[in-house]
DNA sequence: GAATATTTTTAGATTAATCTAAAAAATATA
DNA sequence: TATATTTTTTAGATTAATCTAAAAATATTC
């Protein structure tokens, strides 16, 4: 999968996914004091672990010129992220959670160290694109599907793609997109706009015909 | 849940797994050597934590005497073996691992920490007795059953039981259970024993009725 | 019961991750 | 551009978990 086999400690993990996120997946050098920020340390700190990092190869790291992560860091990066969002969807479509309630405990599930584990959960989730919040998922090769999510409500007749996320995370909410089939990673292809009350035409999975609201259409997220 | 609040480290939690395993659940004296092969550190480094977990008040530790859990101890103790069993379960009836492959990956997961998460999990696995390897979970007060498993082939017509094992690992078998609908958590009645070729007929969760041949019983493992 | 062997503890170091306080470099400002 | 401010790094300590080697306590054996 991923061309790293060494293991990186539970803290250059969260260095690593701090970079990655400061610079948003760009290139974008980033400095000390907002990765003592992200991560809760004092810059002292900060400079003792990117010198070890870049020791590993992980980021380039040029004194008082801030960071970026090398191939290595950046794939390294992706995996805990990827993690991070399987953990998230599982949490959420299995275990019942809130959306807003996952965040944490990803945050320490993320950092189990299985290949296998993961590519596994992945498929038990059904290859999710997206994590509960809109994120993308990347794939077991570290691609990242960067499609914007759309409301469904804004779709027209003829465009197809996957249930991603969603916008209200009530119980209620949730328990009826179960009964509708709309849980994450289902596929559809939206098929008509009735005028009348503005609710929407789709077929499911290829199979099943159904008609939602507008206000539920609203209030589910699709990857084209 | 259990009552205690407090959060210990990784390695804590390790040495007073360790020392439960030791001890066997009874009040029996364990030694710093003992300790130290099953953590495989030195005795050395062995007696630093003892210290430490004294001062905790979670172990009884005299000096060259040997050390027994306190009731916290034992409460924290069972509390990370439950995790341990429950997420053991998860990997192999949810993602399909073989019972010999979920054992380093249970030991990290054992460590993540929210009990919330892990009575959702034990809800959503259907609350089971035992871990694939046939041994008891303890419920969420800290509770273990320590009934023996017995085979299948091993029970009379009448004697009822919940399906908490197997001791053929193969996913032949595996997904011959699955489609028998005797996975684990699965209550049975034995109603019959037929003398032609020692197949049994049981009653599957109070409404099927099935035949199942002595050689499928035979890796069926059973608690009372 | 003294001598020997084993087990356990102490003493002193090491490593990873952190900190505070002070020094050095870069940036902003007057 | 010289000065002040901010950022970053260095220096030196601290804490948790570990180690090796030596000392102390306990157990075994003759």
């Amino acid at each position: 999968m991923f061309n790293f086999k060494l293991m990186h400690s539970f803290t250059e993990e969260n260095y690593l996914k701090a970079i990655y996120h400061l610079s948003e997946g760009n290139t974008m050098a980033v400095s000390t004091n907002q990765i003592a920020e992200m991560t809760s340390t004092k810059a002292a700190s900060v400079t003792d672990m990117l010198k070890k990092l870049a020791e590993k190869k992980l980021i380039n790291y040029i004194k008082y010129q801030g960071v970026t992560l090398t191939g290595t860091g950046v794939n390294a990066a992706v995996n805990i992220i990827r993690k991070h969002r399987l953990w998230e969807v599982f949490l959420v479509e299995k275990l019942g959670f809130k959306w807003d309630e996952v965040h944490d405990i990803a945050e320490e599930l993320e950092h189990i160290n299985s290949e296998t584990l993961i590519n596994r959960l992945d498929d038990f989730l059904g290859n999710p694109v997206a994590d509960p919040h809109g994120d993308p998922i990347p794939d077991r090769t570290g691609l990242i599907n960067h499609k914007k999510l759309v409301k469904i409500s804004d779709m027209k007749p003829g465009e197809s793609g996957t249930v991603s996320g969603v916008s209200e995370h009530s119980s209620v909410f949730l328990k009826l997109l179960e009964k509708l089939g709309l849980t994450l990673g289902t596929k559809i292809i939206i098929s008509e706009l009735i005028e009348f009350d503005g609710s929407i035409m789709l077929t499911i999975d290829q199979k099943t015909e159904r008609t939602i609201s507008r206000e539920v259409a609203k209030n589910i997220l699709v990857i084209l």
